[in-house]
DNA sequence: CGAGGGTTTGAATTAGATCAACTCTCGTGG
DNA sequence: CCACGAGAGTTGATCTAATTCAAACCCTCG
């Protein structure tokens, strides 16, 4: 047993005591000393859906960890077509941006709570720990990979594949979004849509196809179930039979 | 003047000088110190164009700096479609894999040169050096941010828009891709179709029509000059008028 | 000069978008 | 309890941007 440190920083800080996201963020790869300094630099806020707290093109401030809820990351073209180039869940680590400003917006979808840390204090913090610094690495990494990813959907997959491959990624998200075997969708056909790269009509067919074709069920229009797991790992791939 | 190191560290290595990236990548914001040990586990490795240096898949056993000529950077799909999620240019970073294996595969489509590192070995500097570790998540940041804006493409944005935005990209590459006021293209119309989401054909009838619109001239299909900066940055931002 | 990549151009086709109507759900308030 | 309204979702008919299919047309290099 390590008894180096003061007795006030054995074990988690109050505020990460109960923290939904304790189990699955960043702040479950660090040590309990470096998770004090985290939470000493750490604001707590709550927000409702529609609520935007990163705006595309405004100084990046803040770093953020989403504790709960659900939020879009945005872009906007100037004539409002939009693209989400992702979805926030609990315990993602949000506004790596090393330019001086945001590249994307973020809105809640839900109601939220995250942590909200000040640039320059965490860039501090990241000196002094590199452990942390690492983290924020295989994040970053990761991020990349999905991007990837998400750039062969846009590019080169078929709507039928797009929707496929986004309810078994939504399906991956064993944190969140579940209950039993049911995916809760906590986006509308429009976001879907616009992190598709497709029209609200086009998924709302692509659903009713799938689901005609068995391959899903869906009980109402925000709960979809997998009924054949291994159909839709063909489509996503892109060996997707006939028609 | 710093002398506090032994003679054969001051400058940097041998290998290093008069490499054509040493100003342009990480090498570049890191300590002579450093860069000898970086040196050390480096093997410099020249190819050929169509050699596949990294292979989808694989595993993921080093670590690449691309040193002179241009890779691509390609994800398939089982029945060929190809998505080119991105080129590595002069002074690039590749490799940044969390997962055992690589992503996508990298193929020089011109005659290259990179530094190669063994993977753990690179992974034992980093933990030494965190400016390192700190410079890689820079770079992975700054591609995050370009990931999306090719996601905003690939989701929303028309075929002019689409040309348009590459080739102001590539002319933001002022390390490479120049020759006076116009750029070589390095890529092939096919590379441009599978890196944009189009076909060579949408991609090939595109050029030209920028051409009769005189927002760009083509001396060669491999060399395009930009007329018109402003015209083509309104179309690629999405303020593309009329038709 | 001829072969083989890469590129261009034209005509026909189509996946998905657009336009338009209708339905479902759910919360509010009379 | 039911009428109402608003937002989200569905479904159908039509349209179109981009693809597909097809046929040249370069260059470059042996």
């Amino acid at each position: 047993m390590n008894n180096r440190f003061p007795q006030n920083f054995e074990g988690p800080p109050a505020v990460c005591e109960g923290c939904d996201a304790r189990a699955v963020s960043v702040c479950s790869s660090i040590g309990d000393r470096e998770l004090h300094r985290l939470a000493a630099i750490a604001t707590v806020v709550d927000a409702d859906p529609g609520f935007s707290f990163i705006t595309e093109g405004d100084p990046a401030d803040h770093f953020y960890n989403l504790t709960r809820g659900t939020v879009r990351l945005v872009k906007l073209l100037p004539d409002g077509r939009r693209q989400i180039t992702g979805f926030g869940y609990r315990g993602d680590f949000l506004g790596l941006a090393v330019s001086s400003s945001y590249a994307f917006s973020a809105e809640a979808i839900e109601p939220v709570r995250f942590c909200r840390f000040p640039r320059r204090s965490l860039r501090r913090l990241l000196d002094e720990y590199p452990a942390l610094e690492k983290r924020l690495l295989e994040v970053a990494s990761n991020e990349l990979v999905a991007a990837q990813e998400q750039m062969l959907l846009l590019g080169r997959k078929t709507a039928r594949e797009r929707v496929a491959s986004f309810l078994l990624s939504l399906d991956a998200k064993t944190t969140c979004v579940h209950r039993g075997p049911a995916i809760i969708l906590p986006m509308t056909r429009g976001d879907m849509a616009d992190y598709l790269g497709l029209t609200i009509e086009t998924v709302s067919r692509t659903v009713a196809r799938l689901k005609k074709e068995e391959l899903i069920s869906v009980p109402r229009s925000d709960t979809i179930v997998l009924l054949d797991r291994e159909g839709l790992e063909d489509l996503a791939a892109g060996n997707g039979e006939g028609s």
